[in-house]
DNA sequence: AATGAATGAGCATTCATTCAT
DNA sequence: CATGAATGAATGCTCATTCAT
């Protein structure tokens, strides 16, 4: 339901500024106190409406669920392609670089990682209405296309072997977030749950596994290490 | 606090076979209904006792979370074990057959798997406790145990390249877990999100990154194929 | 929270009118109960709302406390302004007339007595937020007012001899609290605790040792019994 | 119940080694946490007992209260006689000094005075049966003998006028209490509700209005200042 | 378009007490 | 004399959602 209607009246403009300052509210609590602590209460309260004035702009809550994933998708897809920007010509550097900037994303946003990754792992009653799965899969699609694309291209210069490339880059994004998941535990058991760690060991098993030498990884590993840091957009909490 | 006493007088016998009946009970209603859906009420409804009684055989909340992530993972290890036992002396075969293990686990008994993710991913105060947390992390260990073996003997026996042991187990661990946890989304978008070519293709990428022949691979593949389907205790749900 | 929005609109008077009624019955409720016997979950029953609604009411079970003593002195300050209106322009009796005044009201409105005590002798949170603090610290001096302008008009006219008024004001009103609070005591106990008795010799003791004569005082006193029975707006109990 | 059997047999003397063991640790428990914070099951949990063994040893959580209560009387009676010990003969410094004694032991020892407080203020069913009430009573008046002793003696020697002196002690002990009573609030707002001040006040307008001179008030009030600090008995909490 | 009132179910946890063993 | 199990009722409070106005 949410922005079911054209952005073109005064009053449906008024409306969609609404809605945009209330999901900003949103997404502010969530980065605040995560899922768990967000109500549609407390969001009413902040935005000073009645949680029944909330309800003309969704739903039920969960469609701010799936709004706010498909927020955070198109920030996450906004910084990969500023980190890409900044990065050399160079496709296993790009690869490294879009890897790194998920990783960054999981650490310093960790409650909107904790969103999207439960968005994931739990879509619940989300995706049964077909319409309302459609944006989030599109956002999740979209994020992952630089991904693909340095991938792709990595492979038609020769740099990776041959393969699926969509297969490639799924694989790739869903072993990185379940490492990337063991931060929490990572900060209670710090030596075994080594995050920054086991993200090197997958991406040098992988790289390797597509039939990159161990030396050119190494080398580019060192090209990305010297772009460091990364700017982020997100503010860190 | 669960289970600290003998379990030798009659009177404890009783008491560790209702200890046995609730935590079962509940591990049904996680089951059924999934975490959120748990409540201590429900549980007492369920198995007759009042909420208070309850509370003669834990503590909190929380501990009936991690005695059932313990419980999990020693069923998983149980099934691990159990299809290993049925496996070739083959490393290779072995190493595959372990992660298959997990995924069917991940597959046939996603409640019981979704506990053990939100456990790894967000350990809240489970493990703010550091007694509450050791035995969790001790079952956890114990049931990366058997990958661990068989990546240390394959890597001995010349089958993988020299590498860190623990860090590939948990590499490996993670990533397959987080390439499962796309499993609802598979089953809502199940072009895009196929598990079983995520985890082949991971599995391929990785143990080619590890100095394995695709070739090899196959060959494995292929016995590990023939030995299907391997059993399960879970009841499937 | 409490009664922070005007009392104009319809919808609002509705609100005031609610609020109202909700606070009388928690009233009566405290008073066949005691506070320890209340609780919100009675209240709601009693006023036929859920218990969440109350809520919208108040923000929590010490706001309900903190209202009622207001409501308490209130009343009180209402009673004492009644009886000192129908004592004469005599300083002594009045004196006598407000003491009276409030042990009428320990002895006739015990439990509201009780809350008020109990608010003195123990305000735990209460006062922690100074804003919840303030209404009552107000409400209570305010009731104390009438006590302090007898006691300062005295002293002007050389009634009684010079001191602080506000000290003596304090004290006697504290003293006063301390003995009427053994009613309870003096009904299980009668020969040895007589709250009247223990009234009487107090208001003495203080009155000479401020200077009085114990020939006024007598005088002062029987004027003052003439004027018994003084009317009471407590419902008795 | 309490202490219903002779206590000459070796399992009687046993039985009540046991019982003050058990009162000992609950007055170290409401002194920690107050009467609030006190329950059957902590109590049981601190002594190494079951919650329904300690029902042998009273029958009501309400009997350890006015057990305690006669414990904290007692305790209160030793420190007043200890601090007389410690005064010269003189009627007035001994009359000021039992009223301090028994102010240091609101001030450093609020959790039993509020336990004291407590029972006479609202004695419950305590003292309905008037078998349990006897031994609460009779610890009562005993601790009130020293002051009802010294105030015999003034009068006896011509330093107070003639009067009742049960009824003097009793006011002058509840006078004392009511403004002990404002040591929370006083916290709270310091400057309106300032203990000592009022209980400065007290006194001196109560021994003028028994007969004495301010100038032999402030002389008594010297001495009794050049004792302090007389010593304390409570470990202030 | 929004308010304000209310629902109804639920939450984890604690308590004094009882009683068969 | 003591345990261990259990009761049953209660506690203050939060929540997503509905709907008449």
């Amino acid at each position: 339901m949410i922005s079911s209607v054209p952005t073109t009246t005064p009053r449906s403009r008024r409306r969609a500024k609404n809605l945009e300052m209330i999901l900003d509210k949103a997404m502010d609590l969530v980065i605040l106190n995560g899922w768990e602590g967000f109500s549609v209460h407390r969001l009413a309260r902040e935005v000073d409406y009645t949680p029944g004035a909330l309800y003309r702009y969704f739903d039920s809550k969960d469609e701010i669920f799936s709004a706010l994933v498909v927020r955070i998708l198109k920030m996450l897809l906004e910084q990969i392609q500023t980190h890409l920007d900044l990065a050399p010509e160079d496709r296993l550097v790009q690869l490294i670089v879009t890897a790194r900037s998920y990783k960054s994303f999981a650490l310093q946003a960790p409650h909107r990682f904790g969103l999207m990754a439960m968005m994931m792992a739990d879509p619940k009653e989300l995706l049964l209405s077909e319409n309302a799965a459609r944006p989030v899969v599109g956002a999740m699609l979209d994020a992952l296309k630089p991904l693909r694309e340095v991938i792709e291209l990595a492979m038609s210069e020769g740099i990776l072997e041959r393969g699926n490339a969509s297969q490639r880059t799924l694989t790739l994004f869903a072993s990185l977030q379940g490492i990337l998941q063991l931060r929490k535990l990572g900060e209670k058991v710090p030596h075994v749950f080594d995050v920054d760690i086991l993200f090197q060991t997958l991406m040098n098993s992988v790289l390797m596994g597509w039939g990159v030498d161990m030396e050119d990884i190494q080398k580019a590993q060192a090209v990305v290490a010297a772009l460091d840091p990364l700017p982020t957009k997100w503010s860190t909490n």
